[in-house]
DNA sequence: CCCTGATTCGC
DNA sequence: GCGAATCAGG
């Protein structure tokens, strides 16, 4: 796959737009994050004044041992079934199939409020924000709006392995029963 | 371990 | 020009 002045201006987008050198590989397909890196140097794009990298380092070094780096690219199945993983006992469930299959079996503890934008969500940009595509492992699956309708996305956020929200929505998707009465605005 | 961007250098 | 390998850092 070569750079063809779409896939440039597509990969310019993006980067602008904040998403990181993987998200944008994952968007463009056929490439890895190193080499949308690469070409983002070549293209002088680099020096977003995030806090991310911030390598700062001269040196070479030998390289023994190669490495193959396995394309990770989910298949739409893929994403689905990492969607709806039940990973854990208490915890929404959301379910893309259907127009009206946001339904929750309420296990008692938890059941964030999804149903229109939570005001408690942090804007996400909409180049930032996961589609069904983007999500993998370990990207925050918290829904975003209504599942049924162009808005509906996912945090997308990073997530630690294995647990399927970040920090931030973890927090919220996991409050102990006793404490969320008094914390629902939260 | 996962991730991030930065850099080098053989191709 | 390209990007894998590698780095430093979170």
């Amino acid at each position: 796959m070569s750079w063809t002045a779409e896939r440039v201006e597509l990969l310019t987008k993006l980067w602008a737009d904040g998403l990181s050198a993987s998200q944008i590989a994952g968007e463009l397909g056929n490439v890895t994050r190193n080499a949308v890196i690469g070409k983002v140097h070549r293209l002088g794009l680099s020096g977003r004044a995030k806090s991310g990298g911030g390598a700062t380092k001269t040196r070479k070094a030998p390289a023994p041992a190669a490495r193959v780096v396995t394309s990770t690219k989910p298949t739409v199945a893929e994403a689905i079934a990492a969607v709806a993983p039940t990973p854990s006992p208490r915890q929404v469930q959301p379910t893309i199939a259907g127009a009206n299959a946001l339904k929750v079996e309420p296990i008692e503890a938890i059941q964030p409020e999804i149903s229109p934008v939570p005001s408690s969500d942090l804007f996400i940009p909409v180049s930032e924000r996961a589609s069904i595509l983007t999500l993998n492992e370990r990207t925050c699956k918290w829904p975003i709006g209504d599942p049924s309708s162009d808005d509906f996305y996912f945090c997308g956020r990073q997530s630690d392995a294995g647990t399927p929200y970040c920090a931030h929505h973890r927090s919220i998707a996991y409050q102990p029963v006793s404490d969320r009465r008094n914390r629902r605005a939260s």
